[in-house]
DNA sequence: TACAATTATATTGTATACAACATATTTCCA
DNA sequence: TGGAAATATGTTGTATACAATATAATTGTA
Protein backbone atom coordinates (compact mmCIF):
# COMPACT_ATOMS: atom_id res chain seq x y z
CA UNK A 1 0.00 0.00 0.00
CA UNK A 2 1.40 3.40 -1.17
CA UNK A 3 1.53 6.55 0.35
CA UNK A 4 -1.61 8.44 -1.09
CA UNK A 5 -0.08 11.48 -2.30
CA UNK A 6 -2.92 12.75 -3.55
CA UNK A 7 -5.15 12.22 -1.11
CA UNK A 8 -2.35 13.44 1.81
CA UNK A 9 -2.94 17.06 -0.31
CA UNK A 10 -6.71 17.43 0.06
CA UNK A 11 -7.34 20.79 1.93
CA UNK A 12 -9.65 18.90 3.82
CA UNK A 13 -6.81 16.43 5.13
CA UNK A 14 -4.19 19.03 6.00
CA UNK A 15 -4.31 19.68 9.85
CA UNK A 16 -3.42 23.35 8.99
CA UNK A 17 -6.32 24.31 7.72
CA UNK A 18 -8.67 24.01 10.16
CA UNK A 19 -6.06 25.38 12.65
CA UNK A 20 -5.34 28.54 10.63
CA UNK A 21 -9.23 28.87 10.19
CA UNK A 22 -10.32 28.21 13.70
CA UNK A 23 -7.56 30.50 15.00
CA UNK A 24 -9.20 33.34 12.54
CA UNK A 25 -12.00 32.98 13.73
CA UNK A 26 -11.59 32.82 17.30
CA UNK A 27 -9.92 36.33 17.09
CA UNK A 28 -12.90 37.33 15.21
CA UNK A 29 -14.82 36.71 18.10
CA UNK A 30 -12.96 38.46 19.93
CA UNK A 31 -13.00 41.94 17.56
CA UNK A 32 -15.87 43.54 18.10
CA UNK A 33 -15.49 43.56 22.17
CA UNK A 34 -11.81 45.08 21.59
CA UNK A 35 -13.00 47.69 19.05
CA UNK A 36 -15.27 49.10 22.03
CA UNK A 37 -11.92 49.56 24.25
CA UNK A 38 -10.15 50.71 21.14
CA UNK A 39 -8.12 47.83 20.80
CA UNK A 40 -7.15 45.53 18.47
CA UNK A 41 -6.20 41.44 19.21
CA UNK A 42 -2.59 41.54 19.29
CA UNK A 43 -2.35 44.55 21.17
CA UNK A 44 -4.80 42.90 23.47
CA UNK A 45 -2.28 39.71 24.14
CA UNK A 46 0.30 42.02 24.67
CA UNK A 47 -1.72 43.21 27.59
CA UNK A 48 -2.71 39.97 28.86
CA UNK A 49 0.95 39.33 29.59
CA UNK A 50 1.29 43.13 30.83
CA UNK A 51 -1.40 42.87 33.41
CA UNK A 52 0.23 39.92 34.70
CA UNK A 53 3.72 40.71 34.58
CA UNK A 54 4.76 44.58 34.53
CA UNK A 55 7.84 45.93 33.93
CA UNK A 56 9.51 43.49 31.52
CA UNK A 57 11.38 43.46 28.46
CA UNK A 58 10.65 43.70 24.78
CA UNK A 59 12.22 40.22 24.27
CA UNK A 60 10.32 38.50 27.17
CA UNK A 61 6.97 39.69 25.50
CA UNK A 62 8.27 38.33 22.47
CA UNK A 63 9.10 35.06 23.72
CA UNK A 64 5.57 34.84 25.96
CA UNK A 65 3.29 35.36 22.75
CA UNK A 66 5.57 33.98 20.47
CA UNK A 67 5.71 36.70 18.17
CA UNK A 68 8.41 38.25 16.12
CA UNK A 69 9.98 41.50 17.37
CA UNK A 70 9.49 43.05 14.14
CA UNK A 71 5.62 43.03 15.01
CA UNK A 72 5.69 43.75 18.69
CA UNK A 73 8.62 46.91 18.05
CA UNK A 74 6.15 48.67 16.22
CA UNK A 75 3.14 47.90 17.94
CA UNK A 76 4.79 48.43 21.58
CA UNK A 77 5.57 51.72 19.68
CA UNK A 78 2.02 52.71 19.36
CA UNK A 79 1.04 51.60 22.64
CA UNK A 80 3.20 54.32 23.87
CA UNK A 81 1.55 56.83 22.02
CA UNK A 82 -1.41 56.06 23.24
CA UNK A 83 -0.59 56.39 26.43
CA UNK A 84 -0.62 52.78 27.97
CA UNK A 85 2.83 51.87 28.25
CA UNK A 86 6.00 53.55 28.45
CA UNK A 87 9.32 52.38 27.11
CA UNK A 88 12.19 53.10 28.83
CA UNK A 89 16.01 51.70 28.15
CA UNK A 90 17.61 49.66 31.23
CA UNK A 91 19.71 50.52 33.71
CA UNK A 92 21.65 47.69 33.49
CA UNK A 93 21.52 46.59 30.31
CA UNK A 94 21.44 49.70 27.84
CA UNK A 95 20.28 47.31 24.96
CA UNK A 96 17.12 46.18 26.56
CA UNK A 97 13.76 47.94 26.76
CA UNK A 98 11.35 47.91 29.77
CA UNK A 99 7.83 48.14 28.84
CA UNK A 100 5.66 49.46 32.09
CA UNK A 101 2.20 50.29 32.30
CA UNK A 102 0.68 53.92 32.59
CA UNK A 103 -2.14 53.96 34.91
CA UNK A 104 -4.15 54.31 32.06
CA UNK A 105 -2.80 50.78 30.97
CA UNK A 106 -4.03 49.08 34.11
CA UNK A 107 -6.96 51.01 33.86
CA UNK A 108 -7.87 48.84 30.94
CA UNK A 109 -7.98 45.58 32.27
CA UNK A 110 -11.00 46.55 34.54
CA UNK A 111 -12.83 47.43 31.17
CA UNK A 112 -11.57 44.14 29.70
CA UNK A 113 -12.34 41.28 32.53
CA UNK A 114 -15.32 40.40 30.88
CA UNK A 115 -14.52 39.85 27.41
CA UNK A 116 -12.99 35.87 28.18
CA UNK A 117 -16.39 35.01 29.18
CA UNK A 118 -18.55 36.77 26.46
CA UNK A 119 -15.85 35.10 24.21
CA UNK A 120 -15.97 31.65 25.56
CA UNK A 121 -20.08 32.13 25.57
CA UNK A 122 -19.97 32.55 21.85
CA UNK A 123 -17.63 29.33 20.94
CA UNK A 124 -19.57 26.72 22.51
CA UNK A 125 -16.92 23.94 23.03
CA UNK A 126 -17.37 22.18 26.03
CA UNK A 127 -15.13 22.77 28.97
CA UNK A 128 -13.91 19.29 28.60
CA UNK A 129 -13.32 19.36 24.71
CA UNK A 130 -11.86 23.00 24.87
CA UNK A 131 -9.29 21.25 27.84
CA UNK A 132 -8.22 18.74 25.15
CA UNK A 133 -7.79 21.09 22.55
CA UNK A 134 -5.83 23.22 24.58
CA UNK A 135 -3.22 20.49 25.54
CA UNK A 136 -3.34 19.16 21.81
CA UNK A 137 -2.55 22.75 20.96
CA UNK A 138 0.58 23.42 23.35
CA UNK A 139 1.74 19.93 22.62
CA UNK A 140 1.82 21.30 19.03
CA UNK A 141 3.53 24.17 20.00
CA UNK A 142 6.02 22.59 21.85
CA UNK A 143 7.11 19.81 19.81
CA UNK A 144 7.85 22.23 17.20
CA UNK A 145 9.90 24.55 19.14
CA UNK A 146 11.86 21.99 20.37
CA UNK A 147 12.37 20.63 16.37
CA UNK A 148 13.69 24.06 15.72
CA UNK A 149 16.24 23.04 18.50
CA UNK A 150 15.76 25.56 20.97
CA UNK A 151 16.21 24.56 24.24
CA UNK A 152 17.51 27.15 26.02
CA UNK B 1 -17.68 30.97 44.44
CA UNK B 2 -17.76 33.59 42.34
CA UNK B 3 -16.24 33.79 38.69
CA UNK B 4 -12.70 34.57 39.08
CA UNK B 5 -12.07 37.21 36.44
CA UNK B 6 -8.45 37.47 37.12
CA UNK B 7 -7.62 33.85 36.36
CA UNK B 8 -10.05 33.78 33.22
CA UNK B 9 -7.54 36.79 32.09
CA UNK B 10 -4.49 34.92 32.31
CA UNK B 11 -2.75 34.35 28.87
CA UNK B 12 -2.55 30.46 29.77
CA UNK B 13 -6.10 30.06 30.24
CA UNK B 14 -7.29 31.87 27.04
CA UNK B 15 -7.89 28.79 24.37
CA UNK B 16 -6.95 31.91 21.94
CA UNK B 17 -3.54 32.04 21.87
CA UNK B 18 -2.32 28.63 22.07
CA UNK B 19 -4.86 28.59 18.79
CA UNK B 20 -3.09 31.57 17.46
CA UNK B 21 0.28 30.27 18.32
CA UNK B 22 0.07 26.51 16.62
CA UNK B 23 -1.35 28.42 13.95
CA UNK B 24 1.30 30.39 12.94
CA UNK B 25 3.59 27.93 13.96
CA UNK B 26 2.27 25.17 11.92
CA UNK B 27 1.96 27.78 9.10
CA UNK B 28 6.07 28.22 9.60
CA UNK B 29 6.39 24.81 8.83
CA UNK B 30 5.05 24.64 5.50
CA UNK B 31 7.10 27.85 4.34
CA UNK B 32 9.97 26.92 3.32
CA UNK B 33 8.99 24.35 1.32
CA UNK B 34 6.59 26.68 -0.08
CA UNK B 35 9.24 29.13 -0.52
CA UNK B 36 11.92 26.48 -2.91
CA UNK B 37 8.46 26.57 -5.34
CA UNK B 38 7.83 30.80 -5.00
CA UNK B 39 4.50 29.84 -2.89
CA UNK B 40 3.05 31.69 -0.05
CA UNK B 41 0.85 29.43 2.43
CA UNK B 42 -1.88 31.49 1.16
CA UNK B 43 -1.29 30.78 -2.16
CA UNK B 44 -0.54 27.49 -1.00
CA UNK B 45 -3.98 26.77 0.47
CA UNK B 46 -6.04 28.15 -2.65
CA UNK B 47 -4.00 25.99 -4.57
CA UNK B 48 -5.51 22.68 -2.75
CA UNK B 49 -8.55 23.99 -3.02
CA UNK B 50 -8.15 24.28 -6.88
CA UNK B 51 -6.34 21.19 -7.40
CA UNK B 52 -9.32 19.44 -6.10
CA UNK B 53 -11.90 21.62 -8.17
CA UNK B 54 -10.81 23.94 -10.88
CA UNK B 55 -12.72 26.30 -12.78
CA UNK B 56 -14.83 27.52 -9.72
CA UNK B 57 -15.87 31.03 -8.29
CA UNK B 58 -13.83 33.57 -6.53
CA UNK B 59 -16.58 33.40 -4.49
CA UNK B 60 -16.59 29.41 -4.05
CA UNK B 61 -12.65 29.70 -3.06
CA UNK B 62 -13.24 32.00 -0.30
CA UNK B 63 -15.74 29.57 0.97
CA UNK B 64 -13.81 26.97 0.71
CA UNK B 65 -11.01 28.74 2.51
CA UNK B 66 -13.34 30.63 4.79
CA UNK B 67 -11.05 33.82 3.93
CA UNK B 68 -12.57 37.48 2.79
CA UNK B 69 -12.64 38.18 -0.77
CA UNK B 70 -10.38 41.23 0.03
CA UNK B 71 -7.87 38.70 1.00
CA UNK B 72 -8.32 36.52 -2.12
CA UNK B 73 -8.91 38.79 -4.57
CA UNK B 74 -5.53 40.09 -4.57
CA UNK B 75 -4.49 36.82 -4.55
CA UNK B 76 -5.79 35.89 -7.36
CA UNK B 77 -4.30 38.41 -9.43
CA UNK B 78 -1.24 37.93 -8.32
CA UNK B 79 -2.04 34.55 -9.25
CA UNK B 80 -2.70 35.20 -12.62
CA UNK B 81 0.18 37.41 -12.94
CA UNK B 82 2.42 34.12 -12.54
CA UNK B 83 0.59 32.58 -14.84
CA UNK B 84 -0.65 29.81 -12.94
CA UNK B 85 -4.57 30.68 -13.31
CA UNK B 86 -6.88 32.63 -15.88
CA UNK B 87 -9.59 34.95 -14.12
CA UNK B 88 -12.62 35.24 -16.73
CA UNK B 89 -16.65 36.30 -16.48
CA UNK B 90 -18.70 33.37 -16.53
CA UNK B 91 -21.39 33.38 -19.49
CA UNK B 92 -24.00 33.31 -17.71
CA UNK B 93 -23.72 35.70 -15.09
CA UNK B 94 -21.15 38.39 -15.33
CA UNK B 95 -20.55 39.37 -11.95
CA UNK B 96 -18.96 35.87 -11.14
CA UNK B 97 -15.27 35.41 -12.19
CA UNK B 98 -13.94 31.78 -13.00
CA UNK B 99 -10.76 30.69 -12.04
CA UNK B 100 -9.41 28.22 -13.77
CA UNK B 101 -5.50 26.49 -13.78
CA UNK B 102 -3.15 26.94 -16.39
CA UNK B 103 -0.97 24.23 -17.47
CA UNK B 104 1.62 25.60 -15.13
CA UNK B 105 -0.65 25.97 -12.51
CA UNK B 106 -1.52 22.08 -12.78
CA UNK B 107 2.39 20.92 -12.98
CA UNK B 108 3.08 22.74 -9.68
CA UNK B 109 1.06 19.89 -7.96
CA UNK B 110 3.23 17.48 -8.92
CA UNK B 111 6.48 19.35 -7.43
CA UNK B 112 4.53 20.42 -3.85
CA UNK B 113 2.88 16.80 -3.35
CA UNK B 114 5.30 15.72 -0.65
CA UNK B 115 4.87 18.66 1.32
CA UNK B 116 2.34 17.29 3.28
CA UNK B 117 4.23 14.36 4.15
CA UNK B 118 7.55 16.32 5.44
CA UNK B 119 5.56 19.01 7.50
CA UNK B 120 3.67 16.30 9.24
CA UNK B 121 6.62 14.38 9.58
CA UNK B 122 8.09 18.06 11.61
CA UNK B 123 4.74 17.97 13.45
CA UNK B 124 5.25 15.36 15.94
CA UNK B 125 1.66 14.79 17.35
CA UNK B 126 0.72 11.26 17.10
CA UNK B 127 -1.85 10.36 14.82
CA UNK B 128 -4.53 9.88 17.03
CA UNK B 129 -3.89 12.99 18.85
CA UNK B 130 -4.03 14.61 15.00
CA UNK B 131 -6.93 13.07 14.50
CA UNK B 132 -8.83 14.52 17.98
CA UNK B 133 -7.54 17.85 17.55
CA UNK B 134 -8.83 17.73 13.44
CA UNK B 135 -12.04 17.08 15.05
CA UNK B 136 -12.31 19.29 17.95
CA UNK B 137 -11.28 22.71 15.05
CA UNK B 138 -13.99 21.27 13.36
CA UNK B 139 -16.11 21.74 16.08
CA UNK B 140 -14.88 25.02 16.75
CA UNK B 141 -15.25 26.01 13.17
CA UNK B 142 -18.85 24.72 12.86
CA UNK B 143 -20.06 26.07 16.03
CA UNK B 144 -18.73 29.13 15.12
CA UNK B 145 -20.48 29.46 11.90
CA UNK B 146 -23.79 28.60 13.23
CA UNK B 147 -23.43 31.19 16.13
CA UNK B 148 -23.36 33.71 13.05
CA UNK B 149 -26.48 32.68 11.77
CA UNK B 150 -25.20 31.49 8.74
CA UNK B 151 -27.21 28.14 7.53
CA UNK B 152 -27.45 28.89 4.02
C1' DT C 1 -41.28 46.84 -16.26
C1' DA C 2 -38.89 50.57 -13.53
C1' DC C 3 -36.30 50.16 -9.59
C1' DA C 4 -35.15 48.90 -5.00
C1' DA C 5 -32.71 44.94 -2.78
C1' DT C 6 -29.33 41.51 -3.41
C1' DT C 7 -25.16 39.51 -5.08
C1' DA C 8 -20.21 39.00 -6.79
C1' DT C 9 -16.14 41.07 -7.03
C1' DA C 10 -12.79 44.90 -6.49
C1' DT C 11 -10.57 48.61 -3.88
C1' DT C 12 -8.97 51.29 0.15
C1' DG C 13 -7.40 51.78 4.73
C1' DT C 14 -5.49 49.90 8.90
C1' DA C 15 -3.00 46.43 11.41
C1' DT C 16 -0.40 42.59 11.66
C1' DA C 17 3.50 38.87 10.70
C1' DC C 18 7.92 37.58 9.57
C1' DA C 19 12.38 37.49 7.00
C1' DA C 20 16.32 40.04 6.38
C1' DC C 21 19.04 43.58 7.49
C1' DA C 22 20.83 47.43 10.55
C1' DT C 23 22.52 49.35 14.92
C1' DA C 24 24.05 49.69 19.41
C1' DT C 25 25.73 47.12 23.48
C1' DT C 26 27.63 43.63 25.98
C1' DT C 27 30.32 39.31 26.52
C1' DC C 28 33.84 36.30 25.75
C1' DC C 29 38.45 35.13 25.14
C1' DA C 30 42.76 34.62 22.85
C1' DT D 1 42.43 44.22 26.65
C1' DG D 2 41.11 44.53 21.82
C1' DG D 3 38.21 42.87 18.88
C1' DA D 4 34.99 38.89 17.34
C1' DA D 5 30.72 36.87 18.49
C1' DA D 6 26.46 37.22 20.65
C1' DT D 7 22.42 39.84 22.14
C1' DA D 8 18.41 43.22 22.17
C1' DT D 9 15.92 46.06 19.67
C1' DG D 10 14.62 48.72 15.49
C1' DT D 11 13.63 49.14 10.43
C1' DT D 12 12.38 47.76 5.70
C1' DG D 13 10.09 45.01 2.39
C1' DT D 14 6.58 41.77 1.14
C1' DA D 15 2.31 39.40 1.94
C1' DT D 16 -1.67 38.78 4.17
C1' DA D 17 -6.46 39.74 6.74
C1' DC D 18 -10.56 42.05 7.25
C1' DA D 19 -13.79 46.07 7.66
C1' DA D 20 -15.83 49.37 4.97
C1' DT D 21 -16.90 51.10 0.78
C1' DA D 22 -17.53 51.06 -4.28
C1' DT D 23 -19.17 49.18 -8.66
C1' DA D 24 -21.50 46.50 -11.82
C1' DA D 25 -24.88 43.02 -12.76
C1' DT D 26 -28.94 40.39 -11.53
C1' DT D 27 -33.35 39.49 -9.10
C1' DG D 28 -37.51 40.25 -7.06
C1' DT D 29 -41.65 42.75 -7.14
C1' DA D 30 -45.04 46.42 -6.64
Amino acid sequence: MDYDYKEAMKLSNQVCFPLYAASRNVIGLYTPHLKKLGLTYTQYIAFLVLWEKDGITVGEICDKLMLDNGTLSPLLKKMEAAGYITRTRSEDDDRVVLITLTKEGRALQKKARDIPEKVASCCSLSPEKTKMLYDLLYELIGNQNSSKGETK
